[in-house]
DNA sequence: TCTCTTAGATAGTGCCACTGTTCAATTTAG
DNA sequence: CTAAATTGAACAGTGGCACTATCTAAGAGA
């Protein structure tokens, strides 16, 4: 196919098509004439891909090839491959560094939980970075009460970890891989909001406003507005 | 406290507080003068919020003032503020929307996993967002095939909810429901990423080189590369 | 032939979160 | 009392990033 028709069926402009080709996301079609290049349907595939770290890892473009890069270097064994795409969906939004202490907490936590893992592991400093914060809010960030969350994680991780077809051609598992790795992220995140809303439902709205009422007046729970793009003005005065 | 001081001790640029005080997301101090004000250790906990919903859950500044309005409204429930700052966490990428399959299957999941939420929850279009690119990379999105991360998911809310100090003055509980709505997330997202390394590493790494073997040649394992901000030029030649 | 599409190169746009600049009114150190 | 520094307010400017638009020459297709 054409570049217009790829643009077709991924539902992408062709301009930014070319921007990915430019940027070396996605590898150039096969040249038919100096002016016409025929694309095939891995191209659609990589383009699924592209967007499914741009839109849900929320990757900048310069980290997806390097996630890219890695998926298609036959010569990289699949654990590294996954160790790249962890620490870009991990120092995604890195700005701020962790602290001295920080690291030294996660390190203990990680020590604790019998977690062992690569001595230069940039999720180190990830981590690090949320018990900085968690600190910062006074919340204990010892193993014994994070429990809960590790124990939540390493769950889902062993489930994950048993889903990759690693006797499948590489290609495929890299694919997965790199996808799995953002995609059950994020769906682990929504689900948890999700039971969030459902608990605290059932726990403290369930009895004395249900579903079947007829008018329950004070709208408890609804969900006041979707988050509109602007409202200013509506600060208190604090001390 | 004089601008100056809050901007030494909250560690940000005067001109950035500044910002957030035009934005409305700080309140202003109390006036002094007409060209000074006195700012308090509330202020410093301001920030400090301010920039957890920033650096970590990165919501536009518009959306954080929206969910630190929701802090401050006395009158609200805090099960409406977790529903604001739960819109504002799962709708921050917000860019593409769900397809209305997207959307049966996230109620049907909801419904077999016997979570009940608000009818017009905004979660439900989020979850049915990664629920397409699920079903878009082939992977099942059933009840069952999920559910080893929806009881994940609802243990740690489980965990959370219960942490909610729901006695203390709502101030306090608002700024915890807030934050925890954030932060513990980020955390479970972390330690996901660490255990997949840990698991991965025990299960496929452990045997062949571990820690202690002198010189294991081919690095496997070794973060190759911190995702440097170029990399052009390194793809494939695909079909 | 005449019109359409393409590849490739370059420049421009729009959004967003700051950041810097200017000004007048103090405050403060000496 | 005076000079230097600080402050709040208004507003313009900056830098990063992900596209998006324009232009040109060269085929493709009817």
């Amino acid at each position: 196919m054409r570049i217009s028709e790829l643009a077709r069926q991924s539902g992408l402009p062709v301009a930014t098509i070319k921007f990915y080709l430019r940027e070396g996301l996605l590898p150039p079609g096969a040249p038919v004439s100096r002016t016409q290049a025929e694309y095939s349907d891995a191209h659609l595939e990589r383009l699924r891909l592209i967007r499914a770290l741009r839109d849900i890892a929320d990757l900048p473009v310069a980290t997806v090839g390097t996630v890219l890069a890695a998926v298609d270097d036959e010569e990289l064994p699949l654990l590294d491959l996954l160790g790249v795409t962890q620490t870009a969906v991990a120092g995604a939004k890195t700005s701020a560094s962790a602290s001295e202490v920080g690291v030294e907490l996660a390190g203990q936590l990680l020590a604790d939980l019998d977690w062992t893992l690569t001595t230069d592991s940039p999720l180190v400093e990830s981590l690090a970075r949320v018990l900085d914060v968690l600190r910062g809010e006074g919340e204990p960030v010892d193993a014994e009460s994070l429990r809960p969350w590790a124990d939540a994680a390493r769950a889902v991780a062993e489930v994950e970890m048993d889903h990759i077809p690693v006797e499948a051609p590489r290609a495929e598992a890299a694919h997965t891989v790199a996808v799995g790795t953002v995609i059950y992220g994020e769906l682990l995140a929504q689900l948890r909001l999700a039971a969030q809303e459902a608990v605290s439902l059932a726990r403290f709205g369930g009895e004395a406003e249900p579903v079947e009422e007829p008018a329950p007046k004070r709208s408890r729970r609804a969900h006041p507005e979707p988050a509109p793009k602007r409202s200013r003005g509506q600060q208190p005065e604090s001390a």
